[in-house]
DNA sequence: TGAATAGTGTCTATAAGACAATATCCC
DNA sequence: GGGATATTGTCTTATAGACACTATTCA
């Protein structure tokens, strides 16, 4: 935390110096917070934004709902610590996968201080319900978000009968920041497509869109402008089993063609 | 990390269960990281994006520069660890300042395990060159760019004669994190002024945004958009020592009224 | 008066919203 | 055929880029 006093060295023994000190560097000569990471796994079901909470079997908040989360190992990366609580918690694997956010709160676990990288994960909806975790149980709830635009602030959860979830920790905080940035991101780039299979219509693609930025969108104006970012390519294929005119399916192609 | 087996209680004990859980718990019982956060203080200067960064006096990077920097002390929040490793290492107080990202890879740092939150702070060119640290000593960089657009990479730091300053750590990297974000940043907030004195002309704030962008923008529709916007305020007095006709000063005004 | 930039007005190209018309599927 | 949605085309409006022109200050 401070800058003790130096002394200068010439630069032709810098090395060796360095490597004296770093021997005897000593990492537990002073407190550490613990590091943590939380995944939040993000889908599209019924028209809303849904995400995958954990249910608490210990201490603290035991019996509250979490966000899958998990220490971070000494010899571990913070994204490898994410793709691996991810695996573990909801046994899902090769999301797209990014970090979020860092709270770091002095009291917002009542353990003892306690940071945590929050990450996001997106994720169609055929898959998060195949989804089995490798330990514990999981329960797909329905985010409500009680503020419009990107104002940001705190969300509930909600269980398939629209009651509310107890959230563990500032979880309610952490999704709230999840919903922002969606939002926020999907204006430019094109993550709608991770929530998506990989074949899709354009409906299905504005009901995405339409499900994270909680608000309807021009159908003519949202067609033309996805066709018109050169990043989808039809397929020829067709929707099928539905009881109207079927819609021909769209990929997402990484390469702007133009 | 686990979560093992665990058995029902009657909600009514749960709270005492609780506290006696809490009271046993041992934060030491395995090895934490060290957790630091890092201060990117951004200004404008001579048309090009400039940082803050300090010379290491010790181990490890002896000699090195390096963004302000400290460890977060077990009761701080990192808000708080970020505000005060910026006014202790650059005498800088209440500035703009915001969280960036968290970088966690296991060799960044060769002494032990170091995770730092990066925070980058805006400042404008007249109070950053009055600003002096508190300890230390400060070179005020020019940030060099080697990519366009929000393509991203690391960026070089050049010194007034434009030779390349040798960074510490990842902090090459951080830094270019830092200029993606403003240039993402700059199209939908208002950060320019954060980076302009309180009242400015119409061309500094558009040569703020040349700058960040690192690209010409149109001049007619550069004023029509921020005008437009509602955020920006005449306030009747005139530029001064100008060798041609003075603009107009406007202010930054949070309500826009419409 | 000339150089330099401030500030205004106009035209055009592009993108978005609104709306209408036709096409195609299932029942 | 009727219902529902897909798909295409047209019209209108808002915005950005380009350009021309006038205004104001200093040297």
């Amino acid at each position: 935390m401070s800058d003790p006093t130096k002394k200068s060295k010439p630069s032709s023994a810098a090395n060796a110096e360095e490597r004296a000190f770093l021997a005897a560097y000593d990492a537990a000569a002073f407190p550490h917070p613990s590091v943590a990471v939380d995944v939040a796994v993000m889908s599209v079901a019924d028209g809303a934004l849904h995400t995958l909470l954990v249910q608490r079997g210990d201490h603290p908040q035991k019996g509250r709902l979490a966000l899958p989360g998990g220490f971070v190992g000494v010899k571990e990366s913070l994204d490898a610590a994410a793709a691996r609580v991810l695996a573990i918690k909801t046994g899902l694997r090769d999301l797209f996968l990014e970090q979020l956010y860092t709270f770091g709160d002095v009291g917002r676990d009542p353990r003892t201080r306690v940071i945590t990288v929050a990450y996001y994960a997106l994720v169609d909806r055929a898959r998060v319900l195949r989804a089995r975790p490798e330990q514990g149980a999981m329960v797909f709830a329905r985010i409500d978000v009680p503020w419009k635009g990107e104002a940001g602030g705190p969300v509930r959860a909600l269980d398939a009968e629209g009651r509310e979830l107890p959230l563990a920790f500032d979880h309610a905080d952490i999704l709230g920041v999840v919903v922002k940035r969606l939002r926020g991101k999907l204006g430019y780039v094109p993550i709608g497509y991770e929530l998506l299979p990989r074949r899709f219509a354009l409906r299905q693609l504005q009901e995405i869109h339409e499900a994270v930025l909680g608000r309807k969108l021009n159908k003519d104006s949202f067609r033309r402008s996805v066709v018109a970012s050169g990043l989808v390519a039809p397929t020829r294929e067709l929707e099928h089993d539905v009881p109207y005119r079927p819609a021909e399916l769209y990929r997402y192609v990484r390469s702007k063609s133009r």
